[in-house]
DNA sequence: TGTGCCGGGCG
DNA sequence: CGCCCGGCACA
């Protein structure tokens, strides 16, 4: 899919992530390319797009019609997200977006989906219950022997129906804007409105066509990253949130840390079962937050960490069309929402190509900013906890290579 | 005062 | 290039 469905335009930015990245193990590649890709795509989106031309649009047609074709295959996901959301995220809607609107997509899709709402509607297809249901099931199942020893077991039931909704929607969402809930809801309402209108706007470039299947694809990618979440982190759901924000601090980092490393690429390589053998306990939450340090490393590894959150907030911001400059700040964080990064599914390619072109052009503008500030003041300091912290000077040797060398830490990104 | 990390040195 | 550390900026 990704070679060939991608437009030109896409296989550049791919080969510069490529180029840019480390190579990894073929298996974990699949996944973890994903996220690369995104990043890489988002942050280098700028220059492409800049320079957009009507050659591109083209593009872009071919590569919504490609992204449409993947998707039909994949349009499953929906309908089950939207029931949970409903019952979950009822107290988002209640705030003011469920309107006339479709409450469900915009909650599920929490944030920057939202707008793919009208798409949502549009699309008839929601016949995927069975696919939503294996998912499900048989994430989770295997997910909860594989944790095995606590008392997970018990808890299922109760992470399924509500903690899997509200990993599948409120947690990813509110995570990447985690800024003000204010500010999410007016983001989404307005997105539910929106939509429209983008698709609209869009139109000049391409055909309603394609606008609407981008918005297809963006949703199959929602539920595909909630669904990957919600089976790996199921268990984490509660706490995930916190890592992206500073708040909460780390309970027992150490240990599920320590594991993680270890699990990390066999892990990738199941996909979905990640999370749980990074620690499934209930104390997921150190198990997340190794999830994301793992990815981080790699990218600071591959290049600047800085360039990253910026893409992200780009993303976010375009998602929200009323675009609010406080949001900034807690855009850098939603890059991360790369939780999507788990499901690793062939549609997640093409969704980061929709993603980036449509965006690119709003995002453009935003990401420059930010990163001008970075490079010229001293880096303000990341705020997170690092290794140092975490861990302690007696613990040295578990720190991240770069904090023993006193250097910016690539385990606790910012 | 403690922390994060840049800039630079050493092998 | 890996490793380390002086020293600055910041909280």
């Amino acid at each position: 899919m990704e070679g060939g469905c991608l437009s030109p335009e896409a296989a550049e930015e791919q080969r510069l992530a490529d180029g840019k990245r480390v190579n990894r193990d073929p298996d974990t590649r699949s996944v973890s390319l994903l996220e690369q890709k995104r990043k890489v795509v988002s942050s280098s989106i700028d220059v492409p797009h800049a320079r957009r031309s009507e050659e591109e649009v083209d593009m872009d047609k071919v590569t919504a019609a490609m992204v449409l074709t993947s998707l039909s295959t994949s349009p499953l996901v929906r309908s089950p997200p939207v029931k949970v959301s409903e019952g979950l995220s009822g107290s988002w809607k209640d705030n003011g977006s469920a309107g006339p609107f479709t409450p469900s997509s915009n909650s599920s899709s929490g944030g920057y989906w939202s707008w793919s709402a009208p798409s949502d509607q549009s699309n008839p297809s929601t016949p995927s219950p069975p696919l939503s249901a294996d998912s499900f099931k048989p994430f989770r199942v295997p997910s909860l022997g594989g944790v095995g020893p606590g008392p997970a077991g018990p808890e299922d039931p109760s992470l399924d129906e509500q903690d899997g909704s509200s990993l599948l929607f409120d947690e990813p969402i509110p995570r990447k804007r985690k800024v003000s809930a204010l500010n999410q809801l007016k983001c989404w309402d307005s997105s539910a409105v929106v939509p429209r209108h983008i698709t609209d706007h869009f139109s000049r470039n391409c055909d309603s066509d394609c606008s609407d299947g981008e918005e297809d694809f963006y949703y199959t990618e929602i539920k595909l990253n909630t669904d990957s979440v919600a089976d790996g982190l199921s268990s984490l759901s509660p706490v995930s949130p916190s890592i992206l924000s500073p708040p909460p601090p780390p309970p027992s980092p150490l240990p599920s840390l320590s594991q993680l490393p270890d699990s990390h690429r066999p892990q990738q390589s199941s996909d979905t079962k990640e999370p749980h053998a990074g620690g499934a306990t209930p104390l997921s939450r150190s198990a997340p937050s190794a999830l994301y340090l793992i990815h981080t490393d790699h990218a600071y590894q591959a290049t600047a960490p800085v360039s990253i959150p910026s893409s992200t907030s780009n993303s976010a911001g375009s998602a929200c069309t009323s675009f609010t400059p406080t949001n900034n700040s807690s855009f850098s964080i939603s890059w991360q929402s790369p939780p999507v990064t788990f499901t690793g599914n062939t549609v997640s390619p093409s969704k980061s190509q929709g993603f980036g072109e449509q965006r690119s052009q709003t995002i453009a503008v935003l990401s420059s900013p930010p990163r001008a500030t970075t490079a010229l003041s001293r880096k303000v300091r990341g705020e997170g906890k690092k290794c140092r912290k975490v861990y302690g000077m007696e613990n040295r040797d578990m720190w991240c290579t770069a904090c023993r060398w006193k250097k910016a830490c690539q385990r606790f990104t910012d």
